[in-house]
DNA sequence: CGTTGATTTGATGCCATTCAACTGTTGTGG
DNA sequence: CCACAACAGTTGAATGGCATCAAATCAACG
C-alpha cells in the first residue's frame, strides 16, 4: 500500500542489502518511501562508530526532515525497493491537492512522534533500551507471536547507543529469565507467567494503551496480543513504569 | 515575531516559571506558540526520573507532533508567554490559505531535525554531550561571546541524560582548560588558542557549515563567531569528528 | 574443509552514577 | 539586621554498569 504517492509519480529503485541509497551531505531534494524491505539512516563518524538514527519499513517515509542536506545516509538493510519522489514535484502536488499536503504533514508528524519515542528511549539503561527496541519493532511490523528483526545485532546497538556484546547479553537475559526464545534473527515471545498482581498488569495496559481496562475481558483479550508480551517485559527489568509508547 | 499565526488567531497566556501549559496525556488538540521565555517538553517516571525531550524559545512551536494525546508535558522554565492555538483553527486557516499550510509543515520538518541531532548527540559520552548542547545553544539564541542559559543544571542535565553532577563537573572541565569562564546561569565564550594545525580548523569549519572554507579570509572570519569558539571545544573532547549539526 | 562473517561468552577497566558533604545564594519572618 | 530554611551548585569518594579487548562458537558458502 503506497501512502504517499501513485504509481505515476517518481521512479522505483531496488537497493542490495547494505548499499547505500543516499549518502550524508547529498542535497535534500528527495524523499524516499520504502515500498519494501527494510531502510535505516546512519551517520559515521571519523572514528569508525557509526549511529543509526532510524528504521524504516514499508509505507515509511526518508527524508522529511527541511534541510539542505541530508545530515545523515539512507542505506539499505535488506534488500529494498524504494520510491523516489522530487521535492519538488512533491510540492508541486501538495498545492494542487490538498490531500497530499495533508499527507505529507502527518508523515512527517509521525516521524517526529517516532524519534521523540527514541529520544526518551535513549536516556534509558541498556536492559530498559533493549526492551524498549523489542516494543518498537512489535508494534511496527505488524508481529505475531515472532519478531523478526530485518537487522543484525550491530545495527541494534548501533541504532540504542550501545555495543553489539551489550545487545547480545541483553537478549540473553531476557532468554534466562524466560520471556522470549531467541531463534537467530527472530524473537519469540513467549507468554507470560502473569500469575497473581493484576493491578501491576492494568498499570501495564494504561501505559501501553492510554487508558485503563475497563473490563476484565478487555484486560485478558489485551493480554493475548503480542504487544502485551512484550509490555510485561518491562517488569522484568525493573522498570517502574514506562509511559506511553504506543501509539496508532 | 509571530510566524505561526497573527494576532486574531488563539489566546495567549502568560504561566509563571515551573508551572505546567500542558500536561502528559492532555488530548493533543492544540498547538503552543513560545512567544517570550523559554519552554521545555518533560516526561516523569514513576520513580521520580525526569527527562527533558526538548528546549522551546520564542518562535518555537510545541505540539506539532501527530497524535492523540500529548506524551509529554508542557512547563515553563522561566516566566514564558505562550499563544495557544486549536488544531482545528489552524487546520481550516491551512486549508483556505497555502502560506499556513506550508509554515506548519516547515515547522514541524524543522522540529525533526531538531529530534534527529538529539538523538546522535545523546548516544555520545558525557563530555561531548555538553559541548554539543552548548553548540545547539549557542545556535539558537543567537549568542555572542556570552550564552545565557536560562534553564538549570538539573533541566541540563534531564535534557541530556545526565546526571546534574556530570554537567557540573563537566562545565567546570571546559573552564579548567581555558575555554569558557562560568558565570552563574551564563557561560562566557573565551577565545580558543588555535595555534598551528589550521587543517583542523578547516575540518571544524567543514563540520559545521557544511563546507571547506575557499579563502583563508572567510576562515578568519568565521573563527571569530561564538559558534566557531564552540565547536572548537570539540577538539578538547578528544572528538575525532563531529559532523553537521549547524544548519539554518 | 578452510574461510569468512555473525554472534556469544568471558575478563578487565573506565566512565558516569550514586551518595554525601559542603559552599554560596535567596528568601522569610522575627 | 540577623537567624534560619530552602534551593542551586560544586566537590569528593565509592560503586557499578557498560565498553573494551579477546577468544570461542556457529553457520553459510565456495
Amino acid at each position: 500500500m503506497l501512502y504517499l504517492s501513485n504509481k505515476h509519480v517518481g521512479v522505483v529503485r531496488t537497493y542490495r542489502c547494505k548499499n547505500e541509497i543516499f549518502r550524508e551531505d547529498d542535497p535534500a531534494d528527495r524523499v524516499y518511501e520504502v515500498i519494501k524491505g527494510t531502510v535505516c539512516t546512519t551517520k559515521t563518524l571519523r572514528d569508525g562508530k557509526r549511529q543509526i538514527a532510524g528504521f524504516y519499513f514499508p509505507g515509511d517515509v526518508l527524508g522529511l526532515e527541511n534541510v539542505a542536506k541530508h545530515p545523515l545516509a539512507g542505506q539499505a538493510i535488506t534488500e529494498a525497493r524504494v520510491r523516489i519522489v522530487k521535492k519538488q514535484a512533491l510540492n508541486a502536488l501538495a498545492s494542487s491537492d490538498c490531500k497530499v499536503a495533508d499527507r505529507l504533514l502527518s508523515l512527517t508528524a509521525r516521524e517526529l512522534a517516532r524519534k521523540q519515542d527514541l529520544v526518551l528511549l535513549l536516556s534509558r539503561s541498556a536492559q530498559e533500551r533493549i526492551v524498549g527496541f523489542l516494543l518498537e519493532m512489535a508494534q511496527r511490523t505488524s508481529a505475531t507471536d515472532r519478531i523478526e528483526l530485518p537487522m543484525h545485532r550491530r545495527d541494534i546497538a548501533d541504532y540504542l547507543g550501545l555495543t553489539l556484546e551489550t545487545v547480545s547479553r541483553g537478549f540473553w537475559d531476557l532468554e534466562r529469565r524466560g520471556a522470549i526464545k531467541i531463534a537467530k534473527r527472530s524473537i519469540v515471545l513467549r507468554s507470560q507467567p502473569a500469575n497473581g498482581r493484576t493491578e501491576v498488569l492494568r498499570d501495564i495496559f494504561e501505559a501501553v494503551k492510554g487508558c485503563r481496562p475497563k473490563t476484565e475481558h478487555e484486560l485478558d483479550d489485551w493480554l493475548a496480543s503480542p504487544q502485551a508480551k512484550i509490555a510485561t517485559l518491562f517488569n522484568l527489568t525493573s522498570l517502574s513504569y514506562w509511559g506511553e509508547r504506543a501509539r496508532s
